[in-house]
DNA sequence: AGCACGCCGACT
DNA sequence: GTCGGCGTGCTC
């Protein structure tokens, strides 16, 4: 199928050096095969490459150099190559960082490297010591195995040089093996739990969807505890029986650890991991198991989505409506909807996981596009939390105090009954504004339009837009009055310090990604609050993510309001998912919850839509609105940041960009802006933001880039291009 | 991305 | 006269 190149024919090699197309070179000696990963020589340096095609044959023949050498790694399947370019053209990332996505894995340029492994020799040793017997009898006991270095000292309790020593005599034979391992192999057939009659129905047609060997994607729709988890496991079996890799993408980092419990449970072996929290050389190894096969199922971040997989049949998006399956730097894709494009071009199933699908989602499901299971019943006898509403408007409560009195009371009542309450608040820190009661003056981040949030914690001023962090100052940096510097509003530690006061023989944990050093630390964390470690769990966004707390009868959720505000579109949609994920929190096991949400407007359609429990009716209303707005998914829209160290220059070139629309009026489209970007300077740049807005069959990208083309670029000023924005104004 | 080439201000 | 600032352009 791959075209192959005679040595010295012209070939045309994709690099990851930002040049935005190929360059020509001569096949080296024993030619090499499209897709080939190869070393060229570009000016002075060397150069990883992949040969994408026969040579354009545009260049100055007597120019051309040659392929230094193919490198020992599985060639880049035509399918992949389809991928990129694909992925490439939608998002209008240039190739070349498309390439980096997808070789983001050390050494590949390297021989395959070795280590030394060692087993039982065949020699008795000149002298027999209780260490060395230790040594021998480990390596009896595993039988022909082998054992690393560290791995053998550590199991006979000896050191190294013991073993050093029964090498040299042959006793322990040293031997060179390939690093990369194979990963152990999963067994579909292991540990299947029983399902439910719903959770069958459902395994079932996932089933069927993986035997027909093409392509579909099937929005798995189920409240949180009614087991999509078991069902879609299902289908990764049935993939892996298919003798098909299987890829499930998770949106938290803090979620695999759990998830890799439950598929070892399952299969019987732990899957290859992908995130940013794996080591170089473990990433080397799933880059180059997944691409030979040894490594059948692959859980990871939205990354893991650019893996060289080599008959990838099944993907999971667990959490599909998650924002951060977004990536908002460099490269900007949604991997929920590269997921779908990447199956249908590798005749995969897809399967979108949710509680809460995204509207998208939910619209492409209902248009046919996307097959939908609901799992209605929830797993064992647990119920549905009760949901109701505290109108704030009737609390009477002081200044700087966030927990009214009825949710108190309602607290209280669990802590007697020995059960767990969680009081969640999205805003991490301590108070999101600090204030001078003398002048008036906000204390703001020196690089960024974003307000600094105090952590009481760190006691330091953050700003959660570059991470810079300040002493908090005793006096006015404006006005320079002592002690006058206020803290304004609610924070996850505030709202620790208040609960702490009210209920102070409650044990409290509070869960917040900044107060935990590592994915590690916060597993640890929370496994410790779920087995009744903790009476009051106080957490942000965190605790939304599908943790499981058996002992939980109680959410109440601090400030309801806080998503429904801003010019945000799916500011309603977010909040929906938000608090319905939260609500789910309470009563997983068998006692039954409650969700309370404390807010000011009561009668606000999105609050009385979650109150109601009626989906369909929040979806129907809210796809209506966007319908009649021309907003995605019944319209399209890109945006456009333009950043430069001068705001002037980038405001400039935005209104310019406004003027010259020509390319984009005839496709339909129109642009709005420019305007500052919702947080105008980020990392000492100032940020400018134009939106386009087009009908939903027109061709916007090349629109896009016809329109972008007739402005240069200078100096510091850079443009970024957003297809399919999360989020705009 | 690197790296070289090239055209204008303060040094020996 | 020349050392070096980083703007512009090239790399097969």
């Amino acid at each position: 199928m791959d075209s192959f190149f005679e040595e010295g024919s012209l070939v045309a090699v994709l690099t990851t050096q930002p040049l935005d197309r190929t360059l020509d070179y001569k096949a080296p000696a024993g030619g090499c095969f499209e897709g080939a990963y190869v070393e060229v020589p570009l000016g002075p340096r060397k150069i990883m490459g992949v040969v994408w095609g026969p040579g354009r044959g545009d260049f100055d023949i007597a120019k051309v150099r040659s392929v230094i050498r193919v490198l020992d790694v599985t060639p880049m399947q035509a399918e992949l190559r389809e991928f990129l370019q694909r992925a490439g053209d939608y998002t209008l990332t240039p190739m070349p960082a498309m390439l980096r996505l997808a070789t983001r894995a050390p050494g590949l340029s390297e021989a395959p490297s070795l280590r030394k492994i060692y087993r039982l020799g065949d020699v008795e040793p000149d002298r027999m010591t209780d260490p060395r017997r230790r040594v021998l009898e480990v390596l009896r006991e595993i039988g022909g195995l082998a054992y690393t270095l560290g791995e053998l000292a550590e199991a006979a309790g000896v050191t190294s040089s013991v073993i050093k020593g029964l090498a040299k005599q042959g006793a322990v034979r040293e031997e060179e093996a390939p690093r990369d391992v194979a990963f152990a192999r999963l067994d579909p057939e292991r540990g299947g739990k029983t399902l439910t009659a719903d959770q069958e129905a459902a395994a079932q047609v996932l089933r069927e969807a993986i035997a027909s060997g093409r392509y579909g994607t099937t929005l798995l729709k189920g409240v949180t505890g009614s087991g999509k988890t078991e069902v879609y496991l299902e289908a990764v079996a049935a993939c892996l029986r298919k003798g098909r890799q299987a890829l499930v993408l998770l949106p938290e980092i803090a979620l695999t650890a759990e998830f890799l419990t439950r598929v070892e449970a399952r299969f019987g072996a732990r899957p290859a991991e992908w995130h940013s929290g794996v080591t170089m050389t473990e990433r080397r190894r799933v880059w180059k198991q997944v691409s030979q096969g040894g490594a059948q199922l692959v859980v990871g971040a939205r990354s893991a989505l650019f893996l060289p997989f080599r008959d990838l049949g099944l993907t999971i998006v667990d959490e599909e409506h998650d924002t951060s399956y977004k990536q908002e730097e460099g490269a900007l894709y949604n991997a929920r909807d590269m997921a779908v494009l990447r199956a249908s071009i590798c005749a995969g199933q897809v399967v979108l996981a949710s509680a809460t699908p995204s509207l998208e989602s939910w619209a492409n499901a209902d248009a046919g596009k996307y097959r939908r299971l609901d799992l209605v019943s929830r797993f064992g006898a647990s119920v549905m939390p009760e949901m109701g509403a505290i109108d704030m408007r009737g609390q009477e409560l002081p200044s700087n105090r966030w927990v009214s009195p009825a949710l108190a009371a309602q607290v209280r009542a669990r802590l007697e009954k020995g059960e767990q309450a969680m009081l969640f608040i999205n805003r991490r820190g301590y108070a999101p504004v600090t204030i001078c009661r003398a002048c008036g003056h906000q204390i703001g981040c020196p690089h960024c339009d974003a307000r600094m949030v105090e952590h009481r914690f760190l006691q330091r001023l953050v700003c959660h837009q570059c991470g810079e962090t300040i002493p908090k100052p005793s006096e006015c940096p404006e006005c320079h009055a002592e002690d006058k510097l206020a803290a304004v509003g609610p924070g996850v530690e505030r709202l620790a310090e208040e609960a702490a006061e009210l209920f102070p023989e409650a044990r409290l944990a509070v869960l917040s990604s900044d107060l935990f050093a590592s994915a590690r630390a916060l597993k640890d964390e929370i496994e410790t609050i779920a087995s009744g470690g903790a009476d009051i769990i106080i957490g942000t966004q965190l605790v939304a993510k599908g943790h499981n707390f058996p002992h939980l009868t109680l959410v109440g959720v601090i400030d309801s309001d806080l998503g429904l505000q801003g010019s945000d579109l799916r500011a309603a949609e977010r909040t929906f998912q938000l608090m319905r994920q939260v609500a789910g929190r309470a009563g997983r096991a068998e006692k039954p919850g409650t969700a309370l949400m404390q807010t000011f407007q009561p009668e606000h359609p999105v609050i009385r839509a979650i109150l109601s429990g009626d989906e369909e009716d929040f979806w129907k209303a809210e796809a209506e609105e966007r319908r009649a707005a021309g907003m995605p998914p019944y319209g399209r829209l890109a945006g456009i940041i333009l950043s430069s160290t001068e705001a002037q220059e980038a405001f400039d070139l935005g209104n310019a960009m406004a003027r010259q629309d020509g390319p984009l009026r005839r496709v339909g489209a129109q642009v709005y802006g420019p305007a500052p970007a919702p947080i105008a300077r980020v990392r000492g740049r100032h940020r400018v933001r134009l939106l386009v807005k087009a009908p939903k069959g027109a061709a916007l990208q090349p629109a896009l880039t016809a329109w972008a083309a007739q402005f240069r670029l200078k100096g510091e000023l850079r443009m970024a291009i957003d297809i399919d924005p999360q989020n705009f104004f």
